[in-house]
RNA sequence: CGGGGCGUAGCGCAGCCUGGUAGCGCGUCUGGUUCGGGACCAGAAGGUCCCGGGUUCAAAUCCCGGCGCCCCGACCA
């Protein structure tokens, strides 16, 4: 491909709607243009590199045993209202009119489509299993979309659905996709997690995030230094300790606690501050609300509650932090200063606050809390694991490792649905007895644009970006230098004999100098450049140049495509 | 949806407070000189100052209403 006649509108400077660093230089390199928010254009390069991952996925779940196939964008409501999520959804479901005023959506998503088309072409365990997958553009009308193609209303997704006889062989199906996915993303030269996951509103029982490591990512995820363990902070487990204990703690009060004053002081590391002591001293008392009702959740003054974690230990359906009105309704006192002792709702403590003695708790009152607290003081309803995990805590599933924390941009997650669709679709086949059977089924996403936005979150520097091999829109770059003859036809040659060899290039034709040519290199991000001057040239060489190292060799003419060959598979 | 901010040339911004000929840098176009790291000289084009209403002799500027966009929060494949 040429480069003038390419559509490459890079900019000197970046738009100042973007945050992130993968959006500004998106738009910068001249890959995306926004249309509107959460909407974006991609112009030729970007589609390359969409292309580019969108055949490794393809390649890698047909290897899978998946097969490809198309569904609708827009689908008719009452396929929605069937598994009823037309009014779960919310808003984010794009909702339209026919002209005959007939409800219809945009798809978010596409487990009811896919379930209506299996259930009525599926008849007998014979049939299974099945695993469909498609790549293709959906639509959720986020609350705010931010971050380029990170999250966008609009995007491009793999979603893949696969549906078995029994759970033993669904379960094989999803170890199966986990592996293809582990595939995808190493062929995709991104450095990566399959962290364990919650299932949020999709459901289920079982769930992997895939996270692209990058120090920008939104997610922190925690993963072991000795095994495989990782998961999301919202699931990852903290170890039980020594002296953890599952049930309410009998008494252990060795003195009398005292009320003290502390104006103003809210916030655990103020009273700290305030008392002279440590935070992990101090008791947070945190109120909820339930569908059981409020209750309180207690963590060291040093941690931070997860409120999924807290939920399961409840067991209840939601919950939510208590607003200021509910506080004072329970604690009879000004949130910042709700403890434990005298409360008559249930308290939840985690586990590692059994360890706890003489501690600093709210006093339930307006600018006090009270001091030398302990856990025969009030009444525990239960204790567990309910605090966010953190780096250095102790492996839950090993004896010797340690979790580290790191930061993920999520690019793929894998459920286990079991007959959540299924069952509220009447999705059966006749089993091996001639009995009605629910299928049981998985869903599998991966968002392409949103991996390609992860690549540069991970792989870029002050230059531009500096895609992985893999997904680069080109293999190389050809650059002669200035316009002499010579060197133009030297450069052309080059170009043509890079074609022949199978080789993605691009040839930087345009009437500019040097400086420009290089910078914008540098910025679209190509791995490997073959720059060609009149000084080279003289002693019939040319210039390979590596993208993400800066580093030149100079290689003779003739020898430009086995060299460069042999770079790009080392 | 709550809080904050922005909207002026393709991009980045100034001008607005204190009303009076719409500006700067980059980019674009023409000519020339240059040519291994975003050149220089000369000339030029390019504007619904987000939209609508109001105040005023006069509105980018003041007032009212709307729209769009960004950030923080709540939410989230």
């Amino acid at each position: 491909m040429r480069y003038s006649r390419m559509l490459i509108p890079t900019l000197r400077e970046a738009p100042k709607d973007a945050e992130v660093v993968s959006h500004q230089l998106m738009l910068r390199a001249g890959y995306i243009r926004k249309l509107a928010a959460g909407v974006y254009t991609y112009l030729p390069l970007c589609f390359r590199v969409l292309k580019k991952i969108e055949r490794i996925v393809r390649e890698e779940m047909t290897a899978a045993g998946a097969q490809e196939l198309l569904l609708p964008i827009v689908m008719p409501a009452e396929l929605w209202k069937e598994t009823g999520r037309w009014d779960y959804y919310g808003k984010e479901l794009l909702r339209i009119k026919d002209r005959h005023e007939r409800d219809f959506c945009f798809g978010p998503t596409h487990e009811e489509a896919i379930t209506d088309l299996v259930r009525s072409e599926l008849r007998s365990w014979r049939d299974l299993p099945k695993n469909l997958f498609q790549i293709q553009t959906k639509f959720r009308d986020e609350i705010r979309p931010r971050f380029g193609l990170m999250r966008g209303r609009e995007f491009i997704m793999k979603d893949a659905y696969s549906f078995d006889v029994d759970e033993a062989s669904a379960r094989k199906t999803y170890a199966r996709m986990v592996e293809a996915y582990e595939k995808i993303f190493s062929r995709c030269g991104l450095k990566f997690r399959a962290v364990e996951a919650g299932t949020g509103t999709i459901g289920g029982s079982l769930s992997h995030e895939f996270q692209v490591l990058a120090d920008s990512g939104e997610d922190a995820i925690l993963a072991c230094n000795a095994c495989k363990y990782a998961a999301n902070v919202e699931k990852a487990e903290v170890k039980k300790g020594p002296g953890t204990r599952d049930q309410g703690p009998g008494t252990q009060n060795k003195k009398e606690y005292h009320k003290v004053k502390t104006p103003g002081k809210k916030a655990a590391e103020e009273v700290a501050a305030f008392l002279k002591v440590k935070t992990d001293q101090l008791l947070k008392t945190l109120i909820f609300e339930t569908d059981q009702g409020p209750v309180a959740g207690l963590v060291r003054g040093d941690r931070s509650l997860k409120e999924a974690k807290l939920r399961d230990l409840i067991g209840c359906e939601w919950i939510r932090l208590a607003e200021e009105e509910t506080v004072r309704k329970v604690t009879k006192a000004p949130s910042g200063f709700a403890g434990p002792v005298g409360l008559n709702i249930p308290v939840y403590v985690d586990q590692e606050v059994a360890l706890m003695k003489d501690f600093v708790v709210g006093a339930n009152e307006g600018d006090h809390h009270l001091t030398g607290a302990n856990l025969g003081d009030f009444n525990i309803t239960k204790a567990g694991d309910i605090r966010a995990a953190v780096g250095g805590d102790l492996c839950p599933r090993c004896e010797k490792g340690k979790l580290e924390e790191h930061r993920g941009i999520e690019v793929g997650q894998v459920f286990y649905l079991g007959t959540k669709y299924s069952g509220a679709m009447k999705a059966q086949v006749l089993d091996k007895e001639g009995k009605q059977t629910t299928i049981v089924m998985g869903c599998y996403g991966i968002g392409i644009g949103r991996t390609a936005a992860a690549a540069i979150e991970q792989n870029h520097d002050e230059k531009g970006i500096i895609w992985p091999l893999p997904i680069a829109p080109f293999q190389v770059e050809v650059i002669p230098l200035n316009q002499d003859q010579a060197v133009l036809e030297a450069a052309e040659k080059l170009y043509a004999d890079l074609g022949e060899a199978g080789i993605e290039a691009l040839l930087d034709d345009r009437d500019e100098r040097a400086g420009v040519k290089f910078s914008d290199f540098e910025l679209i991000g190509i791995p490997y450049a073959l720059v060609i001057g009149a000084r080279g040239l003289k002693n019939k060489e040319v210039e390979l140049k590596e993208r993400k190292t800066g580093k030149t060799n100079n290689i003779p003419l003739k020898e430009a495509i086995p060299a460069i060959q042999k770079t790009m598979s080392s």
